[in-house]
Order: structure tokens, then sequence, then C-alpha cells
DNA sequence: CTTAAAATATGATCAAGGTCATATTTTCAT
DNA sequence: ATGAAAATATGACCTTGATCATATTTTAAG
């Protein structure tokens, strides 16, 4: 066997990971396959060894994206313990937080290309519908919410939207400041729906981190 | 004058319907120049004479999505009066309703293509951040909040992208019930949110309204 | 019914991109 | 070192689309 064992799974890793940042750049149909493959540092012609077509590595991005558990792509300087009890707190201030505001290529692509998928197959929706009822499981466990389950669920799911929506209008402005204050509305109103308001941090900080990006 | 007076601006006013109905629906990079004009019964050639090119076009169909007041792509059977005193539940609804889910040719674009925006130039942008404060401020001006106008201000902003998420995360689901479950959700929580649970019509009419679309 | 302007259609050009066939290079076992 | 297999690169084909130049048609005025 000329070529080492694992080789042709680490490059087709390395042409999705360059896909997908490709992707939540500029959008699914607007990269080309050149660019995909020199994004992996290799030339157009091999892709077809590697998929069967453009559309195929669209479906294998995206299920890279949901289910791969290793999806290591935090934001700088934001940590996520899903195991933890304050899950639920913890996911709405990564989520809205400026880091993954600026990281446009390793946003959560329910951020990054929602829309793409809107207009997609099954096979897209279906794979952004699992992830986005994930999301809405981790919220709705950790929600301090009073009463009935059913309310627990349709604020869990809110809270997603919220999440979601605010990230994707922040992202659609020109105005870095509106943005911000956009995405800080929605991070507070989310904390107060779920019940996790406890450290206010007296609004502080309106848009002063730091991101090496 | 060998065509009649407002000849011209009735025919570009059909392009930009045209583009606007299949940019909702595809996506901008995705329609093509013969598509537009064959969508206002034209052919391809005659476009240069109208638009300078597509991007301005793109311009212009935000434009007349964002700032025409004459806009009158009211969802079938929903119908919102600004100047009324409880505007703001009535923007909720019509906006989270089955209708607008439906309705993707006339969809707010804010719902159709915000990605699309967040990836293009100031242009769309600036249309984008104009429309959305419009929204935030009807909801603003309706809510029944109590105290400083600051939280007013962050619980409109978060209404506002509630809604526009809820919506395109629906858009983004294969399957329609759980769709419909989320933009129930995002309604209620909405409107409580604002103050304006009064109504509670017992969460009936799950999803039983008709439209002919 | 003619005519000139306005509008529209036809066709050409040029660039990009998806796809595939073929050539070249790289790597490991011998 | 060497050779065969695996991987990668090159180049071409073909379609599509944005853009523009030119031809044709339509319309209102005379």
């Amino acid at each position: 066997m000329p070529y080492p064992a694992g080789h042709r799974n680490i490059v087709k890793v390395q042409i999705v990971g360059s896909a997908r940042r490709l992707f939540n750049r500029h959008g699914f149909e607007n990269v080309s396959i050149s660019q995909i493959m020199a994004g992996a540092g290799l030339t157009h012609g091999g892709f077809y060894s590697y998929f069967k077509s453009k559309s195929q590595l669209y479906s294998e991005v995206l299920g890279c994206f949901f289910t791969d558990p290793q999806w290591k792509s935090r934001w700088e300087g934001v940590d996520v313990d899903l195991s933890s009890s304050d899950a639920g707190p913890q996911v709405v201030r990564a989520y809205l937080s400026q880091q993954h505001f600026e990281d446009v290529e390793n946003s959560c692509p329910m951020t990054a290309l929602p829309t793409d998928v809107s207009r997609s197959g099954r096979g897209p929706k279906t794979a952004f519908g699992t992830i986005f009822q994930a999301m809405v499981r981790v919220l709705e466990g950790s929600s301090i919410q009073n009463g009935r389950p059913r309310r627990r669920r349709e604020t869990a799911q809110a809270i997603a939207a919220l999440c979601v929506g605010g990230m994707v209008v922040a992202r659609a402005m020109v105005n870095r400041a509106v943005a911000d204050e956009l995405r800080e509305a929605c991070m507070a109103v989310a904390l107060k729906l779920g019940g996790w308001e406890k450290e206010s941090k007296s609004k502080a900080r309106k848009s002063r981190h730091r991101v090496r990006a």
C-alpha cells in the first residue's frame, strides 16, 4: 500500500474543513471546487476521487458540523461544558459572544447558512433540525423554569431561536455598534427567559472585549 | 413619445418584482438575468437598459422591500395597522404567521435572505439595518413595559430578533409539524415579552388556518 | 399609413465553473 | 534503488451566465 493507512481519510477531512470554512464565509453556491481544494492544499482535479459531486460534499460538510462529536471549533476564549449544570447560560453566552460573531469561518452553521439550508433538500434540512433540537434540549434541561414541561420546552425553543436570530441579524448589519447592542440585548433577554440572570454584571463591558481573531 | 408616459417605470417595477420573488426563493447569486427578465415577461437583453448591473438591481430590490411605503405584499389574510395602538402584537402575529411562513416569494427579506445580505456590501446591509430598526421601533412604541426606556428598547430588539430567528429556523426544517411548533413557541414568548398576552386564545388553532396561496 | 423614437429581442463575446480523462508525481514494499 | 499502486496535477470539454452590440418590433404622432 503505497500510502500510509489513514492518509486518504486525513486529506478528506481537510477538504471537508476547507469547504466548511468557505461555505460559512461565502455560502454554498458561491464557492468553487478549485477554491475548496486549494484550501486543502490541492488542485481541483482530484476532487472527484473523494466526492461524487459538489452536492455530496455539501451533505458531508453539514454532517460534519452537526453530528461530529469532536467538533472542537470552539470560539477563541469561549468554552462550554455541556455536562455542567449551568450549561444553558453557558450556551447562550457563547452563542451570542463577540467571538462567535467575529469568527465567521468557524461559525455555527445555523448562524452562517440557515437560508442556504432552507433552499436545499431534505438532507441538509434534516441535519439542521437535528442540531437545533440538540440545542433546545440543552437549554430545556438547564432552565430553572417554574412549572409545566410544556412551558419549559416552549421557552427553550424561543431562547434557541433568539440566539440564532440575534446572531443572523447582527451579522447582516453595517454598523458594528448597533450589531453589538443587538447581541447584548438578545443575550440579556435570553438569560432572563431561562431564569439565569444571577451575576448581573451591571451591563458593563459594552463592547470592550479583546479578541485576537 | 412613442410609448405612454409611465410605461418605462411600470416595466421597471415589474422587473424588480420578479427579482424580489426569485431572490426570495433562490437567493441572490442563484438567479440569472434571464430568469428575472422572463419573470417580467421579457428577454435577457433589455436588462441593461434598465439597470447598470445585477448588483444595482439587488440594491433596488432591497430598497423596494424596505423603504417603499406602498409595499402591499401583505400575507394572505394577514393585515397590520401600524398606526393602531396594538401594532406590536399585530406585527408579531403577522411575522410569525403560517401565511408568512408559506409565502416565500413575498416574504420579508430579513427572513428570506439575511445571510445573503451578511455576505454582501454596505448598501444591502444598510438597507437591512434600516428595516430592522423600523421593526424595533414599532415594537418598542407598542410594548407595555413597566420601566426604563433602556429596558423597553432591549426587549423590543429581542422580540424582533426572535421573530426573524424563529422564521429563519422554521424555514430551514424538514418537518412541518416541528417548524409549526417552533413558530408558535416563538410567538407565545414574543407576545409575553411585549406584555401582550391578553387574549390567551387557549393556544387553539394549532395549525388550522386555511391559505389559498 | 408612415415614421422615428422607444422598447425589446437576438445573438455574440468572454469568463467561470463543474466534471472528467489523462499525465505526472509521490510513497511504500521489495 | 525500483516498480507498482495510490494520490495528485494538468488540461480540456461543455454548460451557464453576465454583459453588450446590433437588429427587430412596437407605439404614438402626423
